[in-house]
DNA sequence: ATGAAAGCGCTAACAG
DNA sequence: CTGTTAGCGCTTTCAT
């Protein structure tokens, strides 16, 4: 029988096999309770001989509702976004929803493209990382919608959830003080990313909640990659080159940190002994580098499930969620020195 | 009007604006060519004005064609996966489909629960790497299926794309062997996997064509996993320490060699001027150890791309194209010691 | 080159 | 509790 086109079965036959009428179908596969036993077990019996399976496109033109989610993400090959991609899918899952999902290169003509083919198919609800600075030009007709990251920002009218940059920031903060370090420099992303400045912000902030002056910390600017943060370090390196400056450096993201470790080996110095690394994401690559890399982890899969629940409760048409920002996580293994714990055995 | 539901437009507004028939509209969306350029014309200029957007739904209802794409793969997350998919999902898009991705999680029941969600959403085709032994009680109605990997041998009606397991095992064995080194001891993934059982056929084939007995090589099994790489390399070195013995080692995976290198340095030895790990599949982490994985890399992205086309095909009814398998690669990094050269520098 | 009519498979609204 | 009817938006077929 395998690979046989013949023609599926549709609820007229399960309705004419069980002897009842396509309402009556239609109503056991809702799992509607005004129905009897009997007729119920009579049409039950029928989809299971028939090997009846349900046409949602059928169900979605009558209905309203394709069961059909979408998400866009910048790159499904980025762990992170793999993960905050995963978390959604279980829930939508979960819930009998199946997902679509497009990768957007941050490119706003990729994402506009994707954005028609998510209206076209008419999904109950799409889950966004925008890079388009604007949708005004773009009539959801009130699709559900929940936005992905710091961009989400720009449009206030759209729930969104990501993590919570500043409370992050201050984890990092604390640990190089915490170790005895002072304030680190810092290895940036692009400038005009909203992240960047989320994270410059919440350093200024913590350093005038404690007496420091902001404009004492380095900033060195890169783009994110291993590459990128190699040059920035190396910089960094240059600037200052065995002065007990930059000593502790904290990082943007950790394929940058990633590349600033290379950057201090390079250079004949040693990652924790001379120089100490913070990175920021969380992703696998930072367990087997040597030292393995002390990071700030966002919780990207739990992101992505609440970003899921969120876009489910407005498709069931309960309130919109607003602003949910999950808090970061310190992952401690070897790339920042502890100092104080040092300086006790030398003695 | 962004967020504000009001009732899209439909092909019959279109035409109603454009002062034609639903019939001529449909034929412009289509581009069919026996339209006059006059009604053409005023055509576009309505679904301009309105921002008609072709209701996909509909079109599936009535054509059989929904532009809607699967894939099933184990776990999005697993950045080989994840790149199979981008590769698949570049492909699709550019052909004007969408793709439903699922994650089945190695799970039969999982599977099943996919599979079903996939046929009731009249998806055009799918591509699957498939977990259960057979899918005799599923009847896919003829519909275009590619498979994925090693697994997809068990159904020989069904086309496949992988990569050519046994000339990448060929490349690894070649490359230690060109390096000065004695045959590798092996680290496994389980007994049940179909591919386990074509690496070691690789292996012994090779032996057997160099008069070399196959019997000779030391296999240790593990999961596919850093802890069960560690714990595999671990066995290797108490099994016969310092005694020359196991310092060439190929792992089936990337995560496990990264394993089994953690593993020699906690045993107070050197990966490369101690013991040799060549890893399989060229994920990115490899990049960031200390020393760097020197790897045999599957083509992953292509191996994702060349199933769309060849399912893109099936379903514009191309003959099949059979069972593909794309060639490895030797990315040499630093954990294969070129034990010729160090003679000659030693000199 | 264009239009009219039928109908894909289902659910919603109503009637009984 | 159950059946009848109408119609979602589109493509297809047939006629003109």
């Amino acid at each position: 029988m395998k690979g046989v086109a013949q023609r599926r079965a549709t609820i007229v036959d399960v309705a004419k096999q069980a002897n009842v009428s396509k309402s009556t179908v239609a109503r056991v596969l809702e799992g509607k309770i005004n129905v009897s036993d009997d007729a119920r077990a009579r049409v039950l019996k029928a989809v299971a001989a028939l090997g009846y399976e349900r046409n949602r496109l059928a169900v979605g033109m009558r209905s309203g509702r394709t069961g059909l989610l979408a998400i866009v993400i910048p790159d499904i090959t980025n762990p992170f976004w793999a993960e905050v991609t995963r978390g959604a899918q279980d829930q939508a899952i979960k819930k009998g929803f199946s997902l679509l999902v497009f990768s957007s290169d941050w490119d706003v003509a990729k994402e506009a493209a994707h954005l028609q083919a998510i209206r076209q198919a008419r999904v109950d609800g799409a889950i966004i990382n925008p890079v388009a600075d604007n949708f005004d030009s773009i009539d959801f007709f009130g699709m559900p919608l929940v936005f992905l990251g710091s961009s989400a920002e720009r449009f206030p009218e759209i729930s969104s959830v990501g993590s919570d940059i500043k409370q992050g920031v201050n984890l990092g903060l604390q640990a190089f003080a915490e170790r005895g370090h002072a304030l680190p420099s810092l290895i940036m992303g692009p400038r005009s990313r909203l992240a960047r400045i989320r994270f410059l912000r919440a350093v200024t902030d913590y350093c005038i909640a404690r007496d420091m002056d902001p404009e004492l910390v380095t900033i060195e600017d890169a783009d994110y990659t291993v590459e990128g943060g190699f040059q920035a370090m190396s910089r960094l390196l240059e600037l200052n080159a065995r002065k007990e400056k930059h000593r502790a450096v904290f990082a943007a993201n950790d394929l940058m940190a990633l590349g600033a470790m290379m950057a201090v080996r390079k250079a004949g110095l040693r990652c924790n002994e001379d120089v100490s690394i913070l990175g920021f994401d969380g992703i696998p690559a930072g367990m087997f580098s040597m030292p393995g890399l002390t990071t700030i982890k966002k919780p990207s899969r739990q992101i992505g499930e609440t970003a899921m629940v969120c876009l489910l409760d407005e498709i069931e048409g309960h309130s919109e969620h607003g602003r949910i920002h999950l808090p970061c996580q310190l992952i401690e293994r070897d790339s920042v020195a502890d100092l104080y714990r040092q300086n006790e055995i030398n003695r």
